[in-house]
DNA sequence: AGCAAAATAGAACATATATTCCAAATTTCG
DNA sequence: CGAAATTTGGAATATATGTTCTATTTTGCT
């Protein structure tokens, strides 16, 4: 190996890049690995990583010494002697940031990760098993899921919409590009799936009131219990985010849209 | 040995102290230097750990059984694996989960609550804060920003164009609706906000390099550091979320898009 | 002080882990 | 299409590391 070993955690990067633009198959997943991966370095065997990378060891092995090391375990200690201090544990950091970086993106950033996690936290308390599975058999029994979620739901409604496609699940959304809202593409046996919160959007409202009258199943997803979704007779999931000045934070949100997708992808296929 | 093993760090420590009351000099040694770096024991071997506590590893071995492990590497284990609040292997369990069907939905939410809470803290972790003020400095003094995302990053790229939206940010979203790609619509003093994810979309790594190649100042919220946007001198945030097959949580990358969009928010209008 | 019990050091042994090597598969290039 | 070069998988080997054993030392007790 022409190039020598990188001292510092900053020069493997630097190396890391540089190398992988043109690798060979194997040795690409292993430098992709490696890079969603650093922190594992330090306490794994080769034999571990190389099948969190998909690889042989010995293919791991060449790929360190492509980054300039004799080996693993010579690239392990660079991870090791800098893991020296430790890394500080979450709350610590986070109070850290909070208080010295007040004002600064990274103060922000800080509050935005706590309010995500208590969100988190909160939605695993409040989802009712009972009814999260109710959702999932509806949906898992539609010919066809119309998806609609506005503004600032939309995100929520494209990403469900997308894992859908992704499992083969028919599914269509309504996103009213245009202004064009396919009511009529709307038929018997079909469930609609609206996700929507706080100033809630007449549309989709609308949307779930037609589609109720007509005698369909509606699986919703919003903010507390008083939406005014439920009064449908829609199955109702809600989620109650932390609002953190005007934004809301979809994690909890977009977390529960995940295990939908997931859950009635797979009780259709199974 | 009476004592079962400690199964969390907080046993431990509470096992420890518990111990640590009357012991054999050297043993003591052992007790007092684990105490003190506990961190170090993760990442080394007994011959190590010994002759930090000056004790002959023999010695360092029995200690270990005295806490209720069968040997140092099964406490070692207990470390590693809670590192970093230890990435467990999440694709697998959640792959096993999914397969099994065993799993109920509920089931399902409490990994990816579980996953969704860590890749948040990690988030934290990895992002480093002078790469998150250039791209918001950069974003704030753009005259008009472009925001691309397709695919899987589609739900962040809109979410990140309603919440500039909302501040009176000019932003413009390049959905490539209808196949249309407004690339005529960049001008100079504009800059690119480019989302994507591992299957780069040919598109966004497209529109990235055309802005690079104007000299147009481009941001890139993507996930590990060895992104192909990188090479074109984008600002690079990646974040590193746990994902598997079509599945990403997305909570730690919309996160960072939102205070992306409330950072630039504030700066403009300060 | 003298004896028994406990603790210790260090070497011997066992096991886990890294590393190397080479034949087979794949890709590249003429 | 065929030869050369590269890449890959897997078994073989070397090394590092954990673990156990026992003679020796230290401690505690009467």
């Amino acid at each position: 190996m022409e190039e020598k070993a990188p001292a510092t955690i900053k020069e493997f990067e630097e190396r890391l890049i540089e190398v992988s633009e043109d690798l060979p198959k194997r040795l690409r997943q292993c430098a992709d690995y490696v890079a969603a991966s650093k922190d594992r370095i330090a306490v794994s065997t080769v034999a571990e990583m190389a099948e969190g990378a998909r690889v042989q060891p010995s293919a791991f092995m060449r790929f360190c010494r492509i980054l300039g090391f004799s080996g693993f375990s010579e690239m392990q200690r660079l991870f090791r002697d800098s893991y020296a201090g430790g890394w500080p544990d979450y709350s610590t950091r986070l109070k850290h940031l909070r208080e010295k970086a007040e004002g600064s993106p990274s103060a922000l950033l800080a509050e935005f990760v706590d309010v995500g996690r208590t969100s988190l936290e909160n939605l695993l308390k409040t989802i009712d098993p009972k009814v999260l599975d109710d959702a999932v058999e509806a949906l898992a029994k539609a010919e066809m899921i119309h998806i609609i979620g506005l503004r600032r739901s939309f995100p929520v409604a494209s990403y469900i919409a997308y894992a859908f496609e992704k499992m083969n699940v028919p599914a269509m959304l309504h996103s009213g590009v245009g202004g064009l809202d396919n009511h009529n593409a709307i038929r018997p046996g079909d469930v609609l799936l609206a996700v929507t919160f706080s100033p809630y959007s007449a549309e989709t409202v609308g949307m779930v009131e037609a589609a109720g009258a007509r005698g369909l199943s509606v699986v919703a997803l919003t903010d507390t219990i008083v939406s005014p979704l439920r009064k449908f007779g829609a199955i109702t999931l809600s989620v109650s985010e932390v609002d953190f000045g005007a934004f809301r934070s979809l994690s909890a949100t977009l977390c529960l849209a995940i295990v939908l997708s997931v859950a009635v992808g797979t009780k259709r296929s199974g």
